[in-house]
DNA sequence: CACACAACCTGTCAGC
DNA sequence: TGCTGACAGGTTGTGT
């Protein structure tokens, strides 16, 4: 489910509810997730302040006293719904419960189960497995034409394929990919060597546009609604082209009936949505 | 090393 | 209505 503007709008949801806050109590309802827990997870949470909450990549990281992290991945079908107290009896799949001291009751929630919860010493969670081999922030200063270009070069899989590994740029998902793709008029199958200089130029750009415009888009989610359950807010009803095969992408002038629209493709096991005519 | 692919686990939806 | 198969926004491990 979430990419990187969903979990962006998941920890400032949480931060509003859980920044200067302790956890009164937090229930631990199984022994794994897609990893096993640690040892003693809930009894190292409980009493904790919460001291700031940050992402990296499509990682949560809630910052404790004592210099202790709650590092959390929401997987493909996680989220976090944080409502008023008191908890009432868990549904199916709340595998976490965290207990505020004002009230507030914050759930995980992950049905695949495909997301990960660790606990890290602050000095250590630069060297930590998960985190240590993630590319650029995709919208932090580090990541410009040059590093792009540098991290492509020499590789001989698809584009599409180079910008999901999130050792190239920290991120990304299947669908902002297809997005950023698009956006920038270059093809999905194009190897990612070949996307230098004038491509990679407008690479950088398409893929800052569509997360922020996306995180603004979960921004609105977030006034609107109390929950910060990584849903894709409003910003899935403006995709150009994922999900729209057949379909004229944003801004078409072709003849849909004629071309076919939006094409769907399988790369790496995972579907592309591209316009042939636009993309090359 | 770089890459493709299966696997992890459950839910949903289209088609019969 | 019920069954089956395809598919789902992520990441890791294995095999070539």
């Amino acid at each position: 489910m979430p990419e990187l503007p969903e979990v962006e709008t998941v920890c400032r949801g949480l931060a509003l509810k859980m920044e200067g806050r302790r956890l009164a109590r937090v229930t631990q309802r199984r022994a794994d997730l897609r990893f096993p827990l640690p040892k003693r997870f809930a009894e190292r949470l409980t009493g904790r302040a919460v001291e700031r909450i940050r992402r990296r990549a499509k990682y949560i990281l809630i910052h404790l006293d004592g210099g202790l992290v709650l590092l959390a991945h929401l997987g493909m079908s996680g989220s976090m719904v944080v409502r008023e107290g008191p908890a009432g009896p868990p549904g199916p799949h709340d595998h976490i419960i965290f207990e505020l001291d004002d009230g507030h009751v914050i759930t995980f929630n992950d049905a695949r189960r495909f997301g990960s919860m660790d606990l890290v010493e602050e000095a250590h969670l630069p060297r930590h497995k998960l985190l240590a081999e993630l590319g650029p922030e995709p919208l932090g200063n580090e990541f410009n034409e040059a590093v792009l270009s540098e991290r492509l070069a020499g590789r001989s899989t698809p584009i599409k394929a180079a910008l999901l590994d999130q050792t190239v740029v920290a991120g990304l998902g299947n669908i902002y990919v297809c997005e950023a793709l698009f956006r920038s008029g270059i093809s999905p199958r194009r190897l990612a060597a070949s996307v230098a200089g004038a491509r990679s130029a407008k690479l950088v750009p398409a893929i800052r546009d569509v997360l922020t415009e996306a995180i603004a888009a979960g921004g609105s989610t977030l006034r609107d609604y109390v929950q910060s359950n990584g849903e894709l807010g409003y910003f899935q009803h403006t995709f150009r082209v994922y999900g729209r095969e057949g379909e004229a992408c944003a801004g078409c002038t072709c003849d849909v009936a004629k071309t076919g629209g939006v094409q769907r493709l399988v790369q790496s096991g995972r579907s592309t949505f591209h316009c042939p005519r636009k993309q090359r």
